[in-house]
RNA sequence: GGCCCCGUCGUCUAGCCUGGUCCAGGACACCACCCUUUCACGGUGGUGACAUGGGUUCGAAUCCCAUCGGGGUCACCA
């Protein structure tokens, strides 16, 4: 029996029903069903009359499941997996009704769902899940109280957004998402983890929610995100309505704030030390850092020694006074020396065994709790039924666990409940190692010291009077003592190297799309498992997709790495795949943030330029940012582009001048256009090259006087078609650039 | 190094739970051809993987064990 009496470790979750049953699954272990409505049903189906093994109803809506039968009964109806976390109750009330709690022998949780990919009629794609009329009159019964399903993502506020906060962040709200269409009162929630007093910044606070929203991502609680907010003023500007505040206390389990929360902090830490759970300590930084050198230098494994004066259980009133008055000191956890079992959803048991855990720092010299505090405090006075986050958490998570042990709810008594956990796959570069914004210290860090090997006049001191950096700062950031992003940025920039995109901020800038960005990193780690009618596998799919048919069971193990190249792919389909006019429109956008010079060009051109470039850039732009490439000739004006010599002289000079003498003759024909549309231009040409017998089996050849038409237009030998090239330019342009190469021939 | 997690094409993955339909499917990348005024786009086709070794079984990508490999984490950062 895998079960613990009295130690349920937390209400049952997701974990727990993962094996949906089978043999591993002894004859007494029983699991108490309840809170929808419906189950009364199948109780009195099935039990009612007692004639059905292992299973027992215990009146409306409550039912309990022995053995294998509740994986079968779940599998069965299909039971949604919001229902499954939902219906399973915590052990007081099992206890209560005389019933044993079991947890399930977890040893294989990593079970996946038999969802499989289906087709419908009409080509998108649908779930292939055994649809049965009983799920969906499962679906329609109103639940007699909407259970609470609470994930959140809690993001330190010292940088901008990563990409892998994204990621963790979409699939929180995905998970809550879900859990809604479910039938669930699903929540997704923020915290800012300020407690890094030193590191932490508003701005940065700020930057991450304007990131969140930028990509779709909204919360239900959390801080207010003001948007479309006129600068300064503090009025709604134009934009009002259109977006909208983001946020909120509805619950009111606020602030949202930890620095705003340090004296809840605080009195759940005096508790827990009257308690004899935590204790404070006393030792200096340099003492532990040198104890720590000596263990790592025995080769041994280093573990804080609890002083012999500190009994669990025991209130240490000598060591609370001398805190008290004022001495130096952290509060640590007195963690009891047993094993920790963290149950995962993607996972499975992960064990730690015990005396693995010391006695770890639960709040800081400073006043401030530690994150492990923090989070703990939080997640349970703010409800949080679900923590998803990256694999890189899971180490941190044992001590999680054990501090929820031992941390009783001031305000009711009840003891902390251990959310359901999911560690995700971490998501890396292309050479294995954790995607971090290190990588861009990295390459900054190597193209200055490339530099300054070739040329040892360049010092920190100059650096940073040509970067604007502090000296120090860039001297730390040369030694690799700081990875500042700033600094890293403001190198790359002077050395004029390309660092990699890493945050969410780098993407944006880039002109990758918001929508293809979810896209991409919802397949990190996860997929729908569904086909196309094609039989494809689905992949491309929005954020309205991802909230309907997300599910923690198709999380991947493996950690995925990052490919730059297919994320390009996507966002160049998504920006092929756009109608003209939303193209123009989101590609104005952008230019006027990123590029407003090239947009007072282009606009300068005429009222339509973008317009009528837009089936020319779509095609070739992979980027909102690539599409400066194949327009560079609009940019230039009529005298500031360069000739290239290689193509001139195959296209214009080659075969005795045939290509220059083609395209004087060309000239007056152009001239004489009256609707200098993309299309008259194109049919000018190919009524040229027709009445030059340029035809082939294929048809009409424009070859021999596009190119040279090209080259006198734009400098080189690629652009885009010319129609659309000459109708930007206007026709008064166009005679000016070919009379222009003509003479400088 | 200790502890922990993971291991299907170069990459993201489907398949694994419930072994046979898998000499393993899709996508990105790559290669070839077609289309084409250039560059792109598009179309068609192709190269390419069950880490290794043992079991269990009539049968293993799928179940078990070992080995190897990769990653994470070891703070008064989160």
């Amino acid at each position: 029996m895998g079960g613990v009496d009295g130690d349920p470790g937390g209400p049952l979750g997701l974990a727990d029903l993962d094996d949906q049953g089978g043999p591993l699954v002894e004859e007494e272990d029983q699991l108490l069903v309840e809170g929808i409505d419906a189950l009364a049903g199948i109780g009195e189906r099935f039990g009612g009359g007692g004639e059905f093994p292992g299973l027992a109803l215990l009146g409306r809506g409550r039912l309990a499941l022995g053995g294998g039968l509740c994986g079968s009964l779940m599998r069965l109806w299909s039971l949604p997996r919001a229902h499954r976390g939902v219906i399973v109750q915590p052990m007081a009330s099992v206890e209560r009704l005389g019933g044993r709690l079991w947890q399930k022998p977890v040893g294989n949780t990593d079970s996946r769902s038999k969802a499989v990919g289906g087709v419908d009629t009409g080509g998108t794609p649908v779930p292939r899940a055994p649809v049965d009329e009983r799920e969906s009159a499962l679906h329609s019964r109103p639940m007699p109280s909407r259970e609470l399903v609470v994930t959140r993502f809690a993001p330190s506020p010292t940088g901008h957004l990563h990409i892998g906060g994204a990621r963790s962040a979409l699939f929180c709200w995905a998970f809550a998402r879900r859990a809604r269409h479910d039938g669930a009162d699903g929540r997704f929630m923020i915290r800012i983890e300020d407690t890094d007093q030193a590191r932490s910044s508003e701005e940065s606070a700020r930057g991450i929610l304007d990131d969140l929203a930028w990509l779709g991502i909204r919360w239900d609680d959390g801080p207010v995100l003001r948007r479309h907010q006129a600068l300064g003023t503090g009025h709604q500007g134009v934009n009002q309505g259109q977006g909208g505040d983001i946020g909120g206390d509805s619950r009111g389990v606020g602030p949202y704030f930890q620095a705003q929360r340090v004296g809840i902090y605080n009195s759940y830490i005096e508790a827990l030390v009257k308690a004899g759970h935590a204790y404070p300590a006393f030792e200096t930084t340099e003492e532990l850092e040198s104890r720590r050198k000596a263990a790592n230098a025995a080769k041994q494994t280093y573990r804080y020694q609890r002083p012999d004066d500190v009994q669990i259980g025991a209130f240490n009133e000598s060591r609370w006074k001398r805190a008290q008055a004022g001495e130096a000191h952290v509060i640590r956890l007195a963690v009891p020396r047993e094993e920790i079992i963290v149950r995962d959803t993607i996972l499975g048991d992960v064990k730690s065994a015990a005396g693995e855990l010391d006695d770890f720092v639960i709040r800081k010299a400073d006043g401030f709790p530690t994150y492990h505090f923090a989070v703990v405090i939080d997640d349970e006075l703010m409800g949080t039924t679900h923590v998803l986050r990256a694999q890189e958490h899971l180490a941190n998570t044992p001590k999680h666990v054990a501090l929820q042990k031992a941390l009783v709810r001031l305000d009711n008594g009840k003891p902390f409940r251990t959310p359901v956990y999911g560690h995700m796959p971490i998501i890396c570069n292309m050479d294995g190692s954790k995607m971090s914004k290190r990588d861009k210290a990295k390459i900054a860090r190597k193209a200055a010291k490339d530099a300054i090997a070739k040329d040892g006049g360049i010092t920190a001191a100059v650096l940073a009077g040509t970067t604007g950096i502090a000296q120090k700062q860039i001297a730390d950031f040369l030694a690799a003592e700081s990875d500042s992003v700033d600094t890293a940025e403001a190198l790359a920039s002077h050395f004029k190297v390309a660092l990699p995109e890493i945050e969410i901020w780098d993407f944006r800038r880039s002109g990758y799309l918001p929508e293809v960005i979810i896209n991409f990193i919802a397949l990190l780690g996860w997929n729908p498992g569904m086909k196309q009618a094609d039989g494809k596998d689905l992949e491309k799919f929005d954020l309205e997709f991802i909230g309907k048919n997300f599910s923690v069971e198709r999380i991947g193990k493996g950690s995925a790495k990052f490919d730059r190249a297919k994320l390009l792919s996507f966002n160049g389909d998504a920006i092929a795949g756009m109608a003209d006019d939303v193209f123009v429109q989101r590609w104005r956008a952008w230019l006027a943030e990123y590029e407003p010079e090239a947009l007072a060009r282009l606009d300068g051109l005429g009222a339509d330029t973008l317009m009528i470039l837009a089936p020319a850039v779509k095609p070739r732009a992979k980027t909102l940012r690539d599409t400066l490439k194949p327009i560079a000739f609009a940019l230039a004006s009529d005298t500031g582009y360069e000739f290239d010599k290689t193509a001139v002289e195959k296209n214009l000079l080659a075969s005795d001048r045939t290509g220059a003498k083609l395209l004087a003759e060309f000239k007056p024909v152009l001239a004489g256009i009256d609707a200098w549309t993309p299309g008259s231009i194109h049919a000018a040409i190919e009524a040229f090259a027709k009445s030059k017998g340029f035809v082939g089996e294929k048809g009409v050849n424009v070859g021999p006087i596009a190119q040279p038409l090209r080259i006198a237009i734009t400098g080189v030998a690629v652009s885009p078609p010319l129609g659309e090239t000459l109708g930007v330019l206007g026709k008064a342009s166009t005679m000016a650039r070919i009379e222009r190469c003509l003479t400088s021939l």
